[in-house]
DNA sequence: TAAATCTTTCAGTAAATTTTGAAAGTTCGA
DNA sequence: TCGAACTTTCAAAATTTACTGAAAGATTTA
Protein backbone atom coordinates (compact mmCIF):
# COMPACT_ATOMS: atom_id res chain seq x y z
CA UNK A 1 0.00 0.00 0.00
CA UNK A 2 1.09 3.18 -0.98
CA UNK A 3 1.68 6.22 1.66
CA UNK A 4 -1.01 8.69 -0.29
CA UNK A 5 -3.76 5.34 0.07
CA UNK A 6 -2.47 4.51 3.55
CA UNK A 7 -3.57 8.31 4.72
CA UNK A 8 -6.85 7.96 3.07
CA UNK A 9 -7.98 4.87 4.63
CA UNK A 10 -6.84 6.08 7.92
CA UNK A 11 -8.76 9.61 7.12
CA UNK A 12 -11.99 6.95 6.24
CA UNK A 13 -11.54 4.53 9.46
CA UNK A 14 -11.03 7.94 11.74
CA UNK A 15 -14.13 9.43 9.76
CA UNK A 16 -16.19 6.67 10.89
CA UNK A 17 -14.71 6.06 14.55
CA UNK A 18 -16.11 9.58 14.94
CA UNK A 19 -19.39 8.96 13.96
CA UNK A 20 -19.75 6.18 16.33
CA UNK A 21 -19.03 8.17 18.88
CA UNK A 22 -21.09 11.26 18.07
CA UNK A 23 -19.03 13.13 16.14
CA UNK A 24 -19.79 14.30 12.76
CA UNK A 25 -17.56 12.09 10.07
CA UNK A 26 -16.26 15.34 7.95
CA UNK A 27 -14.89 16.85 11.41
CA UNK A 28 -13.39 13.52 12.18
CA UNK A 29 -11.92 13.24 8.92
CA UNK A 30 -10.80 17.01 8.74
CA UNK A 31 -8.93 16.38 11.97
CA UNK A 32 -7.48 13.25 10.55
CA UNK A 33 -6.45 14.67 7.45
CA UNK A 34 -4.47 17.42 9.28
CA UNK A 35 -2.94 14.82 12.02
CA UNK A 36 -1.13 12.92 8.93
CA UNK A 37 -0.45 16.03 6.60
CA UNK A 38 3.01 17.66 7.73
CA UNK A 39 2.38 21.04 5.76
CA UNK A 40 0.00 23.13 7.54
CA UNK A 41 -3.16 22.85 4.56
CA UNK A 42 -5.23 25.51 3.61
CA UNK A 43 -9.06 25.54 3.66
CA UNK A 44 -8.83 24.57 -0.45
CA UNK A 45 -6.77 21.95 0.22
CA UNK A 46 -8.98 20.45 2.72
CA UNK A 47 -11.71 21.31 0.47
CA UNK A 48 -9.82 19.55 -2.69
CA UNK A 49 -8.74 16.64 -0.38
CA UNK A 50 -11.96 15.22 1.41
CA UNK A 51 -14.07 16.28 -1.88
CA UNK A 52 -16.79 18.37 0.57
CA UNK A 53 -17.52 22.47 0.08
CA UNK A 54 -16.19 25.64 1.41
CA UNK A 55 -19.15 26.11 3.86
CA UNK A 56 -18.70 22.66 5.61
CA UNK A 57 -15.17 22.95 6.05
CA UNK A 58 -15.19 26.17 7.41
CA UNK A 59 -17.73 24.97 9.79
CA UNK A 60 -15.90 21.54 10.90
CA UNK A 61 -12.54 23.83 11.06
CA UNK A 62 -14.09 26.28 13.53
CA UNK A 63 -15.47 23.23 15.23
CA UNK A 64 -11.85 21.69 15.68
CA UNK A 65 -10.40 25.04 16.68
CA UNK A 66 -13.41 25.21 19.36
CA UNK A 67 -11.99 21.96 20.92
CA UNK A 68 -8.72 22.82 20.87
CA UNK A 69 -7.23 21.02 18.58
CA UNK A 70 -6.68 22.37 15.49
CA UNK A 71 -4.72 25.53 15.08
CA UNK A 72 -5.18 28.57 12.29
CA UNK A 73 -1.78 29.52 11.81
CA UNK A 74 -0.50 32.64 9.05
CA UNK A 75 1.85 32.28 6.65
CA UNK A 76 4.13 34.86 5.85
CA UNK A 77 3.10 37.30 2.77
CA UNK A 78 0.41 34.66 2.05
CA UNK A 79 -3.20 35.66 2.18
CA UNK A 80 -4.89 32.42 3.51
CA UNK A 81 -5.17 30.74 6.59
CA UNK A 82 -3.62 28.09 7.23
CA UNK A 83 -4.57 24.75 9.66
CA UNK A 84 -2.67 22.59 12.16
CA UNK A 85 -3.76 19.53 13.99
CA UNK A 86 -2.62 19.12 17.51
CA UNK A 87 0.22 16.17 16.85
CA UNK A 88 0.42 14.84 20.55
CA UNK A 89 -1.90 11.97 20.52
CA UNK A 90 -2.07 12.02 24.48
CA UNK A 91 -2.96 15.85 24.49
CA UNK A 92 -5.66 15.31 22.00
CA UNK A 93 -7.40 13.05 24.00
CA UNK A 94 -7.23 14.62 27.24
CA UNK A 95 -8.50 17.90 25.21
CA UNK A 96 -11.24 15.96 23.83
CA UNK A 97 -11.97 14.07 26.89
CA UNK A 98 -12.12 17.62 28.96
CA UNK A 99 -14.28 19.29 26.25
CA UNK A 100 -16.84 16.51 26.58
CA UNK A 101 -16.96 16.18 29.92
CA UNK A 102 -17.58 19.77 30.05
CA UNK A 103 -20.00 20.19 27.57
CA UNK A 104 -22.42 16.84 27.95
CA UNK A 105 -21.53 15.37 31.24
CA UNK A 106 -21.20 18.04 33.57
CA UNK A 107 -25.19 19.74 32.49
CA UNK A 108 -26.40 16.07 33.61
CA UNK A 109 -24.82 15.96 36.90
CA UNK A 110 -26.31 19.31 37.68
CA UNK A 111 -29.31 17.75 37.03
CA UNK A 112 -29.16 14.69 38.99
CA UNK A 113 -28.13 16.63 41.70
CA UNK A 114 -31.72 18.69 41.25
CA UNK A 115 -33.29 15.16 41.05
CA UNK A 116 -31.89 13.76 44.24
CA UNK A 117 -34.58 16.42 46.26
CA UNK A 118 -37.45 14.71 45.17
CA UNK A 119 -40.35 15.17 47.22
CA UNK A 120 -41.64 12.70 49.85
CA UNK A 121 -40.64 10.17 52.63
CA UNK A 122 -37.06 9.49 52.42
CA UNK A 123 -37.42 6.08 53.86
CA UNK A 124 -39.95 5.44 51.61
CA UNK A 125 -38.90 2.41 49.34
CA UNK A 126 -39.32 3.94 45.80
CA UNK A 127 -37.62 6.98 46.40
CA UNK A 128 -34.83 5.39 48.56
CA UNK A 129 -33.74 3.44 45.28
CA UNK A 130 -34.19 6.57 42.95
CA UNK A 131 -31.79 8.16 45.10
CA UNK A 132 -29.40 5.85 45.80
CA UNK A 133 -29.44 5.03 41.81
CA UNK A 134 -28.73 9.07 41.32
CA UNK A 135 -26.03 9.20 43.93
CA UNK A 136 -24.62 6.09 42.39
CA UNK A 137 -23.91 7.54 38.90
CA UNK A 138 -22.41 10.56 40.47
CA UNK A 139 -20.24 8.27 42.64
CA UNK A 140 -19.57 6.45 39.29
CA UNK A 141 -18.65 9.71 37.37
CA UNK A 142 -16.45 11.35 40.29
CA UNK A 143 -14.38 7.90 40.21
CA UNK A 144 -13.85 7.89 36.32
CA UNK A 145 -13.08 12.12 36.57
CA UNK A 146 -10.54 10.98 39.27
CA UNK A 147 -9.26 7.89 37.24
CA UNK A 148 -8.96 10.26 34.01
CA UNK A 149 -6.72 12.97 36.42
CA UNK A 150 -4.35 10.16 36.95
CA UNK A 151 -4.01 9.16 33.25
CA UNK A 152 -3.12 12.62 32.71
CA UNK A 153 -0.59 12.59 34.95
CA UNK A 154 0.88 9.32 33.95
CA UNK A 155 4.18 9.75 32.86
CA UNK A 156 3.81 12.70 30.73
CA UNK A 157 6.78 11.24 28.91
CA UNK A 158 5.20 7.64 27.83
CA UNK A 159 5.43 8.85 24.46
CA UNK A 160 8.66 8.77 22.38
CA UNK A 161 9.77 11.40 20.45
CA UNK A 162 8.39 12.19 16.81
CA UNK A 163 9.00 14.39 13.66
CA UNK A 164 5.42 15.53 14.20
CA UNK A 165 6.84 17.80 17.47
CA UNK A 166 8.38 20.18 14.84
CA UNK A 167 5.33 21.68 14.86
CA UNK A 168 4.46 22.46 18.56
CA UNK B 1 -40.43 17.79 42.43
CA UNK B 2 -42.54 14.59 42.64
CA UNK B 3 -40.85 11.50 42.13
CA UNK B 4 -43.10 10.50 38.70
CA UNK B 5 -41.44 13.77 37.28
CA UNK B 6 -37.92 13.40 38.48
CA UNK B 7 -37.95 10.13 36.79
CA UNK B 8 -39.27 11.77 34.04
CA UNK B 9 -36.74 14.20 34.15
CA UNK B 10 -33.56 11.39 34.55
CA UNK B 11 -35.16 9.71 31.27
CA UNK B 12 -34.97 12.52 29.35
CA UNK B 13 -31.53 13.57 30.12
CA UNK B 14 -30.34 10.18 29.94
CA UNK B 15 -31.72 10.11 26.48
CA UNK B 16 -29.86 13.20 25.39
CA UNK B 17 -26.48 12.36 26.83
CA UNK B 18 -26.66 8.90 24.60
CA UNK B 19 -27.70 11.06 21.69
CA UNK B 20 -24.17 13.28 22.26
CA UNK B 21 -22.53 9.97 22.44
CA UNK B 22 -23.45 8.01 19.34
CA UNK B 23 -26.49 5.80 20.93
CA UNK B 24 -29.88 6.30 20.15
CA UNK B 25 -32.29 7.98 22.14
CA UNK B 26 -34.60 5.54 22.84
CA UNK B 27 -32.47 3.02 23.37
CA UNK B 28 -30.67 5.40 26.21
CA UNK B 29 -34.21 6.10 27.24
CA UNK B 30 -35.70 2.91 28.02
CA UNK B 31 -32.72 2.16 29.67
CA UNK B 32 -33.18 5.06 31.97
CA UNK B 33 -36.82 3.76 32.16
CA UNK B 34 -35.48 0.04 33.65
CA UNK B 35 -32.67 1.85 35.76
CA UNK B 36 -35.34 3.68 37.71
CA UNK B 37 -38.01 1.09 38.01
CA UNK B 38 -38.33 -1.66 40.61
CA UNK B 39 -40.52 -3.98 39.03
CA UNK B 40 -39.77 -5.77 35.71
CA UNK B 41 -41.13 -3.92 32.85
CA UNK B 42 -43.52 -5.70 30.41
CA UNK B 43 -42.97 -4.32 26.16
CA UNK B 44 -46.03 -2.69 26.48
CA UNK B 45 -45.24 -1.03 29.66
CA UNK B 46 -42.84 0.32 27.53
CA UNK B 47 -44.36 1.33 24.92
CA UNK B 48 -46.67 3.38 27.43
CA UNK B 49 -44.45 4.87 29.43
CA UNK B 50 -42.36 6.43 26.60
CA UNK B 51 -44.46 6.57 23.71
CA UNK B 52 -42.87 4.92 21.51
CA UNK B 53 -44.04 2.34 19.13
CA UNK B 54 -44.25 -1.81 19.51
CA UNK B 55 -41.52 -2.33 16.73
CA UNK B 56 -39.26 0.51 18.10
CA UNK B 57 -39.40 -1.02 21.80
CA UNK B 58 -38.59 -4.47 20.15
CA UNK B 59 -35.67 -3.59 18.59
CA UNK B 60 -34.40 -1.17 21.55
CA UNK B 61 -34.66 -3.62 24.23
CA UNK B 62 -33.10 -6.27 22.07
CA UNK B 63 -29.92 -4.40 21.54
CA UNK B 64 -29.85 -3.90 25.33
CA UNK B 65 -29.74 -7.06 25.81
CA UNK B 66 -27.01 -7.64 23.34
CA UNK B 67 -25.09 -5.09 25.11
CA UNK B 68 -25.54 -7.12 28.16
CA UNK B 69 -27.30 -4.22 30.51
CA UNK B 70 -30.86 -5.34 30.35
CA UNK B 71 -32.38 -9.15 30.75
CA UNK B 72 -35.19 -10.71 29.90
CA UNK B 73 -37.55 -12.47 32.94
CA UNK B 74 -40.29 -14.65 32.64
CA UNK B 75 -42.72 -14.58 35.40
CA UNK B 76 -44.23 -17.63 35.93
CA UNK B 77 -48.08 -17.72 34.90
CA UNK B 78 -47.37 -14.65 32.63
CA UNK B 79 -47.65 -14.69 29.17
CA UNK B 80 -45.72 -11.88 28.11
CA UNK B 81 -41.33 -11.22 29.07
CA UNK B 82 -40.61 -8.86 31.20
CA UNK B 83 -37.13 -6.87 31.37
CA UNK B 84 -34.99 -5.40 34.11
CA UNK B 85 -31.49 -3.58 34.13
CA UNK B 86 -28.47 -4.64 35.13
CA UNK B 87 -28.97 -2.09 38.56
CA UNK B 88 -24.50 -1.89 39.83
CA UNK B 89 -23.94 1.61 37.98
CA UNK B 90 -20.15 0.02 37.79
CA UNK B 91 -21.33 -3.33 36.07
CA UNK B 92 -23.23 -1.25 33.66
CA UNK B 93 -20.23 1.01 32.73
CA UNK B 94 -17.64 -1.47 32.33
CA UNK B 95 -19.75 -3.29 30.36
CA UNK B 96 -20.65 -0.68 27.81
CA UNK B 97 -16.84 0.27 27.73
CA UNK B 98 -15.44 -3.15 27.19
CA UNK B 99 -18.73 -3.79 24.30
CA UNK B 100 -17.73 -0.13 22.43
CA UNK B 101 -13.98 -1.24 22.57
CA UNK B 102 -14.55 -4.49 21.14
CA UNK B 103 -17.09 -3.42 18.55
CA UNK B 104 -15.44 -0.04 17.40
CA UNK B 105 -12.14 0.54 18.31
CA UNK B 106 -10.27 -2.71 17.67
CA UNK B 107 -11.52 -2.91 14.34
CA UNK B 108 -9.81 0.56 13.92
CA UNK B 109 -6.88 -0.89 15.91
CA UNK B 110 -6.25 -3.79 13.29
CA UNK B 111 -6.49 -1.34 10.31
CA UNK B 112 -3.64 0.60 11.31
CA UNK B 113 -1.64 -2.28 12.22
CA UNK B 114 -1.91 -2.84 8.67
CA UNK B 115 -1.62 1.00 7.68
CA UNK B 116 1.94 0.34 9.61
CA UNK B 117 3.28 -1.57 6.60
CA UNK B 118 2.90 1.46 4.44
CA UNK B 119 5.40 0.88 1.15
CA UNK B 120 8.34 2.85 0.72
CA UNK B 121 11.86 3.96 2.49
CA UNK B 122 11.52 3.64 6.00
CA UNK B 123 13.65 6.10 6.77
CA UNK B 124 11.68 8.68 4.28
CA UNK B 125 10.47 11.09 6.17
CA UNK B 126 6.84 11.29 5.51
CA UNK B 127 6.10 7.95 6.08
CA UNK B 128 8.67 7.96 8.90
CA UNK B 129 5.86 10.72 10.51
CA UNK B 130 3.05 8.47 9.34
CA UNK B 131 4.23 5.61 11.25
CA UNK B 132 5.09 7.55 14.31
CA UNK B 133 1.45 8.65 14.08
CA UNK B 134 -0.43 6.09 14.26
CA UNK B 135 2.21 3.92 16.82
CA UNK B 136 1.69 6.56 19.17
CA UNK B 137 -2.27 6.12 18.42
CA UNK B 138 -1.96 2.30 19.33
CA UNK B 139 -0.08 3.35 22.06
CA UNK B 140 -2.51 5.56 23.49
CA UNK B 141 -5.49 2.96 23.17
CA UNK B 142 -3.09 0.40 25.10
CA UNK B 143 -2.57 3.00 28.16
CA UNK B 144 -6.33 3.76 28.20
CA UNK B 145 -7.06 0.00 27.94
CA UNK B 146 -4.75 -0.68 31.04
CA UNK B 147 -6.31 2.52 33.04
CA UNK B 148 -9.47 0.60 32.09
CA UNK B 149 -8.78 -2.76 33.26
CA UNK B 150 -6.86 -0.47 36.74
CA UNK B 151 -10.49 1.47 37.07
CA UNK B 152 -12.23 -2.23 36.98
CA UNK B 153 -10.15 -3.62 39.80
CA UNK B 154 -10.19 -0.33 41.38
CA UNK B 155 -11.83 -1.22 45.16
CA UNK B 156 -14.50 -3.18 43.79
CA UNK B 157 -16.51 -2.72 46.87
CA UNK B 158 -16.85 1.58 46.11
CA UNK B 159 -20.83 1.56 46.45
CA UNK B 160 -22.73 1.58 49.17
CA UNK B 161 -25.10 -1.37 49.35
CA UNK B 162 -28.63 -0.18 47.50
CA UNK B 163 -31.72 -1.40 47.64
CA UNK B 164 -31.58 -2.15 43.60
CA UNK B 165 -29.29 -5.13 44.26
CA UNK B 166 -32.37 -6.71 45.46
CA UNK B 167 -32.48 -7.58 41.40
CA UNK B 168 -29.24 -9.16 41.41
C1' DT C 1 -11.67 53.76 -2.05
C1' DA C 2 -11.98 50.13 -5.19
C1' DA C 3 -10.95 45.69 -6.50
C1' DA C 4 -9.16 41.34 -5.43
C1' DT C 5 -8.81 37.61 -2.39
C1' DC C 6 -10.24 35.13 1.09
C1' DT C 7 -13.67 33.76 5.08
C1' DT C 8 -18.17 33.25 7.13
C1' DT C 9 -23.03 32.56 7.22
C1' DC C 10 -27.24 30.25 6.52
C1' DA C 11 -31.52 28.92 3.88
C1' DG C 12 -32.48 25.22 1.28
C1' DT C 13 -31.39 20.51 0.05
C1' DA C 14 -29.59 16.02 0.68
C1' DA C 15 -28.36 12.18 3.31
C1' DA C 16 -28.51 9.33 7.26
C1' DT C 17 -30.88 7.64 11.05
C1' DT C 18 -34.80 6.50 13.62
C1' DT C 19 -39.56 5.22 14.11
C1' DT C 20 -43.89 3.36 12.85
C1' DG C 21 -47.31 -0.07 12.12
C1' DA C 22 -49.08 -3.78 9.81
C1' DA C 23 -48.07 -8.37 8.57
C1' DA C 24 -45.66 -12.50 9.50
C1' DG C 25 -43.89 -15.45 12.95
C1' DT C 26 -43.97 -17.91 17.39
C1' DT C 27 -45.71 -20.18 21.45
C1' DC C 28 -48.92 -22.30 24.20
C1' DG C 29 -53.25 -23.98 26.17
C1' DA C 30 -57.46 -26.26 25.22
C1' DT D 1 -54.60 -28.27 15.23
C1' DC D 2 -56.84 -24.08 16.28
C1' DG D 3 -56.75 -19.61 17.78
C1' DA D 4 -55.50 -16.28 21.28
C1' DA D 5 -51.63 -13.84 23.08
C1' DC D 6 -47.68 -12.30 22.36
C1' DT D 7 -43.02 -11.13 19.69
C1' DT D 8 -40.40 -10.06 15.64
C1' DT D 9 -39.53 -8.10 11.18
C1' DC D 10 -38.98 -4.64 7.79
C1' DA D 11 -40.59 -1.38 4.02
C1' DA D 12 -42.10 3.06 4.12
C1' DA D 13 -42.53 7.48 6.54
C1' DA D 14 -40.89 10.78 9.70
C1' DT D 15 -37.36 13.01 11.87
C1' DT D 16 -32.85 14.52 12.64
C1' DT D 17 -28.47 15.77 11.19
C1' DA D 18 -25.11 17.21 7.83
C1' DC D 19 -23.82 19.58 3.55
C1' DT D 20 -23.93 22.76 -0.25
C1' DG D 21 -23.33 26.90 -2.60
C1' DA D 22 -24.31 31.46 -3.28
C1' DA D 23 -24.32 35.78 -1.09
C1' DA D 24 -22.61 38.76 2.39
C1' DG D 25 -18.70 40.08 5.15
C1' DA D 26 -13.78 40.96 6.01
C1' DT D 27 -9.24 42.16 5.01
C1' DT D 28 -5.50 43.50 2.26
C1' DT D 29 -3.18 45.84 -1.43
C1' DA D 30 -2.90 48.98 -5.22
Amino acid sequence: MKLTEAKQQFILNWGVLGTQWGINRTMAQIHALLLVSIEPMSADEIMAELKISRGNTNMNVRELMDWGIVEKILKPGERKEFFIAEKDIWVVAMRIIKERKRREVEPVLVVLEQLKEVEGDKNDKDIKQFISMISDIQKFSNQASKGIDGMVKMDEHWFTGTLLKLFK
